[in-house]
DNA sequence: GACTCTATCTCGGTA
DNA sequence: TACCGAGGTAGAGTC
């Protein structure tokens, strides 16, 4: 890990053109040869960078950045105010929990949650656009096909659009219905579901998570 | 600016929860109070971050970031290899070329690049699900209603088909077809679009623009 | 390699 | 402020 604070100007040609006037900014330059240009401030993204793998091809003014795709990232060092390096060594790395992939373990294992009478027939319900995260019997013996999302948006809709369409198909299992599952669901993603006489439901995670912990409680 | 690399292990709670083992990272903390952690690889993307605004609390063996939202992010430092500080200052800001209001106005401009005869009714045409980006009438007279994407996938058709469904509706505008444009299109959006009696049609960014260019030096 | 979907997405625009 | 869409999305997983 290299770190450089340069006053520097910048150019990106690639899949778009950017640049940035002359300014102060830190430059670091990973291991792994990837380099990012941050500002000191917005947020973690950089203003301007390019991922690995680079070609480096350095000069006393300017730091220019080639990648096998043919982009060029060129930086125009006018004034260099720090340039330090350090070995970090590999990244045990991150461990998550809370996405969605928990979500859908949770309301497999409760699907009441959802809706009362609701049960399990599997997950993971292989279609041929794709797998339906949940597949359910409600109270009535209806087949319901469930899709889970953390944030509910309108392209979770139309996902699970398209898995209704495809399982309409399958006459094996009878009538089909749907219901749009998420921690929160946006507004026009509940209009463009009611619409298409798709149920919604918005769940708490912690609240399931809860659940489940009261619900091992009792054995 | 203030940069540190140090061994340390990092907790992360909020919208989800994420831990990482000790290790040496570099901590980045910006004028604006936000935290980013990097390992020496993984692009720009550091291994766990915390967005401004924050409040710090800074004792001897830890960091604690917590922000209003009541999200937490706690740095066990175990050895600090480096501490260093710089004043960046304000930046200008990038300037990009090349997005996808770019191609908007450059096909609003020659709509003829999508097909022949085709004249431009209005940009930004508005619907109750959102706008669509051009509307134009053929050669034949018939309305035609254009999505615009840089990069044609799924989603755009699907997009283009809110817009149909809607536009449809609307007697006024008499019979009503679509057309799909991008700098390219994957071959699933465009059997998507097929079967749906949507057109599709890939144009080159350049080219417009130099098309474009030609066009103004006839003037 | 191509395709699909997630994301503490981030970021900018707009109502 | 919330909502909505674009992104040099990146990255992981699947086929």
């Amino acid at each position: 890990m290299r770190v450089i604070i340069a006053t520097c100007s910048v150019s990106y040609e690639g899949r778009l053109n950017a640049s940035l006037p002359v300014a102060t900014r830190l430059i670091m330059i990973k291991a792994d040869g990837c380099v990012a240009i941050h500002a000191d401030g917005g947020a973690y993204k950089p203003l301007n960078w390019m991922n690995a793998p680079n070609t480096f091809e350095e000069l006393a003014d300017r730091l220019i950045v080639r990648n096998p795709r043919g982009e060029t990232l060129t930086i125009l060092l006018v004034e260099i105010h720090a340039d330090f390096a350090h070995e970090l060594g590999e990244d045990p790395g991150l461990t998550k929990d809370g996405v969605e992939a928990d979500l859908q373990v949770l309301l497999a294992a409760t699907p009441e949650a959802i809706e009362v009478g609701l049960t399990l027939i599997r997950r993971e319900y292989p279609t041929a656009v794709g797998p339906v995260d949940l597949l359910c019997r409600d109270a009535s013996g209806q087949t319901v096909a469930i899709e889970i999302k953390r944030r509910g948006e309108i392209d979770g809709v139309e996902q699970l659009t398209r898995y209704l369409e495809c399982l309409h198909a399958d006459t094996s299992l009878g009538k089909i219905r749907g219901i749009f599952v998420a921690q929160s669901i946006k507004p026009q993603a509940r209009v463009l579901a009611e619409s298409r006489n798709i149920g919604w439901c918005e769940v708490d995670y912690d609240e399931l998570r809860g659940k489940k912990t009261d619900e091992l409680k009792l054995f």
